[in-house]
RNA sequence: GGACCCAUAGCUCAGUUGGUUAGAGCGUUACAUUGACAUUGUAAAGGUCAGUGGUUCGAGUCCACUUGGGUCCACCA
């Protein structure tokens, strides 16, 4: 240790360096010698194309808990990996081809993945060097992707288990379909938004009713009052005729609870293939399902004249030619309601009937309820069983597929002979687009250019497959559709650890905690937690950490097109991760927002120069002189009963930081990472620093014979408080321990107890 | 419509099972200064813990209601 570096600490040269060392003697690997009970976190996989935001910062918990279950000796392990967040990749990809005047109509359905895979390829690698930077003691050897072939023969191995167990199944449902991003989407996908829309007041018959929607009037198949309304009971059960744009056509009233007699006129149209509601409403009547907007939000040929134009469109003509035809009664102009728009783009959600490959979900759901009734599995802070139990007790079976070439294609199989009725779209040989039923087209191309230039497969929600990786024949079509995102990110504390054979499953699962924010306890927590009770009989970590949501000054939270993101390598850069660790630590609790200023930041890295400085001190107070470790002595001065007050101040603050350690020790357990922080922060700033330094002076300057003991307990006051410190901030805290020419490394020292 | 959370110093927030004079950071005020550290030190000001009622020997903490703010789920033609 020399005397001849700067005064201030400076992060950004020392922090690359000992995140290099730690890298060198392989420290972030799991002591596999030791016999004490393994540790294992997984870091949630932040897509792989993407930059790291300050969201992915408060993973910091989790290296806090690595580096403090390493440092007590437990065989500790920390998986990192990245996610191809299919959809959102996709997403992005395809905003890059709009710029170049292209879409992903332009492609066959493998050129495109391929396409997407290079995009993927170029835009990833940044996300390891960020991690690195905040410091995460990451076990990079086994860093996982959610596409490496062992992930993906995993999942393509549960599917087909869940399929023979009949928890999977083909059916054709109402779903959220979007029409300008080409797929469904799971309720949970689905914002609602309100709107404005006039509220047209149609003559059908005897009747007037209200509607939004007067362009899906052509997929009508039945009318519906309430059934106790007076002044509709001599209609029900009966069928009316009505004067429609495209001639008479009649419908069946019936009664149904669902119909309020207070809206409009009380008097409701059903369609029950562009209306959730109605959909329902028709099971319960057994009513014609009758789709007229095709998978472009175009309406279809039922619609006769109407044919070919986007329902938006479509509805302006309509309601002009029901103004021309005297069926318009009157126009509600200052309507509101909410509706339906995909999460990503917030186009509106076009609800249709649609074949759909599914999970039935409610015996899966019922076990991942009783293993958190049952504690074996503990949400921190624990309000969120209630909201968990609320949606896993109210869960609807799960579509798992999308419309998106980007993920795992779904291993399923349809005969051209046995389905006659699969529509295909592709390109052929000479680059023309080509739709169609493959009874019409099989005779004009052959399988091999279908299949060469394939871009979206339908099969008729009764059409016959067969489940298998390879080809199971020559006539045989591949299903177009691909997992949904979190089919594969639901598996990962398996697909990480090799499931089911290798020596890291068996000796790290289940997992000891999972850290991740709340938003995705459904999407994600919760699915993670089914996957693995089916699996494995056990779900896949015994504590779910729900973490803060990081906002920004005014407590908005941070997104893209607010434009207040803040990258954490910026605050890094500036200040040193050290500090912005231990700002995303302290004063804060779990599930609650944390709105990060600049000010808290520096106050942090004050903190750690402050450190540096106590070692300084205390470097050069020690160099070339006597220094005797007080606590080695101490039976021999108890037994001479040892009054002079330099002992006794050493002794009373070694005992000072046996309870220190201890409380440290206690809070980090119970995972009060905030307590903790402030804890440490507080006793070596105000205590160690401001009264025991200073203290130490007059000691110090008044040399005796116990002036060894006082150097002594020092030092050790210091080496204590750099152990504690060191989950909290490893960079700072290990360069001292390097500085005091130890020949270890801190982040493997034992934790004092 | 159903549920959850929050309200504590000027600002941003901690406060574990109810237990002495309620804490931190930043900010404010006065003073100090080449000291290990100005990314500093010493001292100070600042809170009837949103309101009302209740349980208790004792409530920021538990219960009920009221007011204001946030979030989630479901969604009416």
């Amino acid at each position: 240790m020399t005397n001849s570096d700067y005064k201030p600490y400076n992060p950004n040269q020392t922090e690359p360096e000992i995140y290099a060392l730690w890298e060198k003697n392989q420290a972030f690997k799991p002591n596999e010698k030791s016999s004490k009970e393994p540790r294992s976190i997984l870091l949630p996989p932040p897509n792989a194309n993407a930059d790291l935001h300050l969201g992915h910062a408060m993973y910091v918990i989790e290296d806090v808990l690595i580096r403090f279950w390493r440092m007590q000796g437990h065989p500790t392990l920390w998986i990192p990996g990245t996610d191809h967040a299919g959809y959102e990749t996709q997403y992005v990809y395809e905003k890059n081809l709009k710029k170049i005047g292209k879409s992903r109509f332009d492609f066959d359905r493998q050129t495109l993945y391929n396409n997407i895979a290079e995009f993927v390829k170029e835009n990833s690698g940044k996300i390891q060097g960020q991690l690195k930077k905040l410091g995460f003691s990451l076990d990079w050897s086994h860093e996982t992707y959610m596409l490496d072939d062992h992930v993906v023969n995993t999942v393509l191995t549960t599917f087909e288990k869940m399929y023979q167990d009949d928890l999977i199944y083909r059916g054709g449902y109402m779903v959220n379909y979007c029409p300008k991003c080409g797929t469904t989407f799971a309720n949970l996908e689905v914002n609602h938004i309100e709107q404005k829309d006039p509220l047209y007041y149609i003559k059908y018959g005897p009747f007037v009713l209200a509607t939004v929607r007067p362009e899906t009037k052509f997929g009508d198949t039945a009318i519906a009052v309430h059934p106790d309304d007076k002044r509709y009971q001599k209609y029900i059960g009966k069928e009316i005729e009505c004067d429609g744009l495209i001639g008479k056509f009649k419908l069946k009233v019936i009664a149904d609870k669902y119909v309020d007699p207070k809206f409009g006129t009380g008097v409701v149209k059903v369609t029950p293939a562009h209306d959730p509601n109605d959909y329902e409403m028709g099971k319960r009547h057994q009513l014609e399902v009758k789709p007229v907007i095709d998978l472009n939000g175009k309406l279809n040929e039922l619609t006769g004249p109407y044919q070919g134009l986007s329902v938006f469109t479509a509805r302006q003509k309509v309601v002009s030619d029901l103004i021309e035809k005297g069926l318009l009664i009157k126009v509600n102009e200052n309507y509101t309601h909410n509706i339906a728009v995909c999460y990503k783009g917030n186009h509106p959600i076009e609800p249709m009937v649609l074949p759909n490959w599914f999970v039935k979900t409610k015996p899966l759901a019922k076990k991942a309820v009783a293993v958190v009734k049952n504690e074996k599995v503990k949400i921190i802070p624990k309000r969120f069983n209630k909201i968990y139990f609320q949606w896993m007790e109210n869960i609807l079976d799960w579509p798992i597929s999308r419309q998106v070439v980007w993920g795992i294609r779904i291993p399923a199989w349809y005969n051209i002979d046995k389905n006659p009725d699969l529509q295909v779209l592709f390109i052929n040989r000479k680059g023309e687009s080509v739709a169609g039923k493959v009874r019409d087209i099989c005779g004009k191309y052959t399988i091999s250019e279908i299949e060469k230039g394939l871009q979206k497969l339908i099969a008729p929600a009764n059409s016959k497959f067969i489940i298998s990786r390879q080809k199971p024949g020559e006539n045989y079509l591949q299903e177009t559709d691909s997992f949904d995102t979190w089919f594969s990110s639901g598996q990962w504390p398996l697909t990480t650890l090799k499931y089911p054979d290798s020596k890291e499953f068996k000796k790290y699962y289940p997992t000891t905690l999972l850290d991740t924010m709340w938003d995705i306890l459904f999407f994600w927590v919760a699915r993670m937690i089914m996957f693995g009770i089916y699996l494995t009989g056990k779900a896949p970590f015994k504590y779910v950490y729900l973490h803060s949501m990081v906002t920004d000054r005014e407590g908005k939270k941070m997104s893209k097109s607010k434009g207040n993101v803040i990258n954490p390598i910026e605050i890094v850069d500036k200040y040193g991760a050290d500090a912005l660790r231990m700002s995303l630590l302290v004063g804060c609790a779990p599930g609650n927002p944390i709105a990060l200023s600049e000010e808290k930041i520096k106050g942090y890295r004050n903190f750690a120069n402050k450190i540096w400085n106590i070692a300084r001190y205390i470097e050069i107070n020690t160099q070339g002189k006597d220094v005797k470790c007080f606590e080695s002595h101490m039976p021999e001065f108890t037994l001479k009963n040892n009054k002079s007050a330099e002992l006794n101040w050493c002794h009373g603050r070694i005992d000072e930081l046996n309870k220190l350690s201890k409380k440290v020790t206690k809070l980090l357990d119970n995972y009060k990472f905030s307590q903790a922080g402030e804890e440490l922060y507080h006793y070596i700033w105000d205590i160690f620093a401001d009264i025991h330094i200073e203290g130490s002076k007059v000691w110090l300057n008044n040399d005796n014979q116990y002036s060894a003991y006082i150097r002594g307990t020092l030092k050790d006051m210091l080496e204590t408080n750099l152990k504690l410190l060191h989950p909290f901030m490893p960079f700072v805290t290990e360069a001292i321990w390097q500085r005091l020419g130890k020949n270890s490394l801190l982040i493997t020292e034992k934790w004092p107890e």
